[in-house]
DNA sequence: GCAAAAGTGTTAATGGTACACCCATGA
DNA sequence: TCATGGGTGTACCATTAACACTTTTGC
C-alpha cells in the first residue's frame, strides 16, 4: 500500500470491518496488530475514487480472509472530528513504514464507514496481515485487546447492529457451517444476545419457523448423546426473514 | 454557500437528512425544490473539516426547520461510485448559481451520510429553502415527487431504518406533540408500519407498557366522541426502550 | 335518533415459560 | 453405571387476535 497514487483514492474516507466468526461456542472477531504498537485494529482500508464504498469493504474482506462471497452489512458512518489521531501515522513513519508523502495522507482527518461481516470460521484457514500490521488473529469477544482510535466503539456498535438485525438477516446461515447442530445454533444466539436461553424452548421455536431441515445424520464423536445435524432451508429462511423472525407488530 | 473556502470543508463528503413529520394522520418528509429543475431533493449539506459529521447534520436541520433539539439518527453511508452525477451542478452553473471554482467542488465524487430526523410537525412553522433551492415543503410519503440522484433510495432506507427502530427509539415522543390521543398514536404507528392495526388491541398494548399518562383532558371539537389526551412518561419510556417494546428473545 | 368514532370487556387461540422425563454416550 | 448432554412432552401462564357491547358527539 505504500506509495499510493494519491489521486486515485477518495480523500478522508476509509472503511473498517468487524469480521465476526463463531468457533467453540464463542463469537470472535478478526483483528490486526499494528506494526510497532501494542494496540490492535479492525481490518480496514481506503476507497478508490472509482469504487463503491461497498466494493472497498469487499476488497478488504478478501485481502484478510481470502473469501469473496461474504455476508457484509454497512451499519453506520463514524464521523467524529477527533476520531483519527495522527499518533499512529507518526509511529509508522518513525519506524520506516511510511514515507513523507504517504504520511500526509495518513494525517488527514478521516471518516470511516463501519461494516460488519459474518464469515464461516472454518473457511478462514489463514487470516493474512496487511502491510502495516504484524499479525492477524481471531479474538473472542469477551477478552479483547486494546484497540486503537475509536475501534472499540466501532466494534460495540457492530455488535449492537448485529443484535438488531438478528431477526431480519441470515445470521445463522452466514456464521455456521453448512451443517450444524441445534446446540450450536443456540450457542450462537446466546453469544450474540449475551444471555442464556432455555434449551428446549429454543429448539421448539426454531423448528417452528420451518427454516431448518434435519439431515438425518448425527454429530458423532462428542462426549454424550449425538445431536442431529441440520441445514437451513434457504428459500424458507429468506422468506421468514422478510417479516422478521420474532416480530410483534 | 457560494464562494466556499474550499480548504475548510471535508472533500467528497455530504450529509442528507430525511426529516419526518406527522400531520393529519400521514407521515411527511421535508423536501427542497432545486433551482431551475423540476426535481426535488433531500435537505443536505457539506461537512467542515473541524466538525463532527453529526454536527453537520444538526446544522442542516436547524437551517431548514429552525429547530435545534431534534431527534436525529444516522443510519447508513451511501457510497455508490456513480451516485453523484454532474448534471445537477451543470444546470446550477448554467443558470448562474455556481461559479467556476464551486463547480469543480460540486463535480467531485461524493459519498453521503444518511440521517433521519423526527420532528414535531407543528413546530416547523416555516421551513426555509437553502441557497440552491426555490422551495421547501412537506410531502406525504404516499405521493412523493421525483427526487434527484439516489435520494429515493435514501428515503426508502430511512423509512426501513425507522421501522426497525420503532421499538427501540422514542419515535412517538419525537413525532407527536406533547399531548396526543390514542387514535393519533395509532395512526402514527400505522403510517410507519404501512398496515392497519386493531384499535382495541393497540390501546391495551400501549397502555400495558406503562409509558403513557392520561392527562384527564379530552380532545374536544372532533366530530364524535372526544378521546382522552395522553402524554409520555419520559423516564418510563426510556426505560422500556432499553429492552425494546415488543422484543421476543 | 343516527352514524361514526371512542372506550371497555370477553373469549379463544397462540406462544412462551418452566418444568419432568427419557435416550445416548464416554469415562 | 453414572454424569452429562441431547431429544421429546406437557401443564401453566401471559399475550395476542378477534370479536361484542357501551358511550359520546355532531349532524
Amino acid at each position: 500500500m505504500a506509495k499510493l497514487p494519491l489521486a486515485d483514492w477518495h480523500p478522508g474516507l476509509s472503511v473498517d470491518c468487524v469480521i465476526f466468526g463463531f468457533h467453540n461456542g464463542a463469537l470472535k472477531v478478526l483483528l490486526l496488530q499494528m506494526q510497532g504498537m501494542d494496540k490492535w485494529a479492525l481490518p480496514g482500508g481506503f476507497v478508490r475514487k472509482a469504487e463503491d464504498v461497498d466494493e472497498a469493504a469487499v476488497r478488504v474482506l478478501e485481502e484478510r480472509t481470502g473469501l469473496k462471497e461474504i455476508f457484509l452489512e454497512q451499519y453506520r458512518l463514524f464521523g467524529q472530528a477527533g476520531r483519527s489521531t495522527t499518533e499512529h501515522a507518526r509511529v509508522l513513519h518513525q519506524n520506516g513504514w511510511l514515507d513523507e508523502e504517504d504520511l500526509a495522507w495518513f494525517q488527514q482527518r478521516f471518516v470511516s464507514a463501519g461494516y460488519y461481516a459474518l464469515v464461516e470460521y472454518s473457511k478462514v484457514s489463514a487470516p493474512r496481515a496487511d502491510y502495516f500490521s504484524s499479525a492477524c488473529e481471531w479474538w473472542p469477544l469477551e477478552r479483547l485487546p486494546d484497540l486503537m482510535l475509536d475501534h472499540s466503539s466501532l466494534l460495540d456498535a457492530a455488535l449492537a447492529a448485529l443484535r438488531l438485525h438478528l431477526n431480519h438477516k441470515p445470521v445463522g446461515l452466514s456464521l455456521l457451517p453448512e451443517q450444524f447442530t441445534m446446540p450450536e445454533l443456540q450457542q450462537l444466539y446466546e453469544a450474540i444476545l449475551g444471555k442464556s436461553l432455555d434449551r428446549r424452548n429454543f429448539q421448539r421455536r426454531m423448528l417452528g419457523y420451518g427454516i431448518l431441515c434435519r439431515t438425518g445424520e448425527r454429530r458423532r464423536g462428542g462426549a454424550h448423546k449425538a445431536p442431529w445435524l441440520y441445514e437451513f432451508e434457504e428459500e424458507a429462511y429468506e422468506q421468514a426473514l422478510q417479516s422478521g423472525l420474532g416480530s410483534t407488530w
